[in-house]
DNA sequence: CATAAAAGTTAGCCTAGGCTAATATATTTA
DNA sequence: TAAATATATTAGCCTAGGCTAACTTTTATG
């Protein structure tokens, strides 16, 4: 198939920053989710949410904490700061308007579940409200 | 906004995956490119592409030469395997339809470069094949 | 309330994917 | 062709994001 786009070192570098913020947005959605339910949003929860061992759990919290998204002390619940919070919602949107397009253009739910899981993270705000008109 | 999807460990670690396969499908949709208008592919036409050092495109050759993507011996020309070429192909077919899917729908170039590059690692054949059809 | 079970933490291991600096080989050019 | 320049490789460093195993703390239960 002939190529009809450019390419440039810039496109690949976003391209990977969006993944090193994958795991950043898809933590604050979990914990908000988690939150609607359960008075304490606490390690093991995120271990059963993503599958993931609880280890791997408290190193990237670790990580949610040098990023100022959520506070947590020792043996405590995990609670989202307003950035944190922000985050959250932000992504639900997103995820929800890239979800809802895929539904829109005769995507099966399953599929479309799994798709919108990864697309969310590298979809423009322009984008984004383009899928939000045609939903 | 309310959550109208579900979600799943199993859509998560998908998301990873393809994040994985990512620098692969670059890489040889890169050197299938390249090797368009030069008669060798070498480190340093990998390096400008990506805009990343030497080092690491030579580290990340060895990773496709060890998931026989490509052949390459020390200092001459990097040659894609036959998986390795049909990869590109089937790489350069997805992220074109996805490119143009989002000019159908008015995403500027620029735009749709940037999104294209990121959401091809993570569409099904499924949605593939309706974007493809709503070009 | 003592103990068992569950959950959280830490240490140490791994691979991926970046980098720089030093060194080795190829290529160009005076 | 010898020297200079360009390119390739290697070593060693870093962070992210996984894991298991061992240990600590909290929570539940007999
Ligand atoms: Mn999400
Ligand atoms: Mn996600
Ligand atoms: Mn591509
Ligand atoms: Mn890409």
């Amino acid at each position: 198939m002939k190529k009809t786009r450019f390419s440039s070192p810039k496109y690949f570098k976003l391209s990977k920053k969006q993944n090193a913020n994958e795991i950043l947005e898809d933590y604050v959605e979990a914990i908000e989710e988690i939150s609607k339910d359960k008075k304490d949003v606490k390690n093991i929860d995120l271990s059963k949410y993503f599958g993931v061992s609880k280890a791997t759990i408290n190193k990237n919290i670790k990580r949610l904490i040098k990023a100022k998204l959520v506070t947590s002390e020792k043996y405590k619940s995990i609670h989202l700061t307003s950035n944190g919070k922000t985050l959250a919602l932000d992504s639900n949107v997103r995820h929800e308007i890239v979800f809802k397009f895929l539904r829109k253009i005769g995507v099966p739910k399953k599929i479309a579940e799994e798709d919108s899981e990864g697309m969310e993270h590298h979809i423009s705000s322009y984008t984004l409200k383009i899928m939000k008109s045609l939903i």
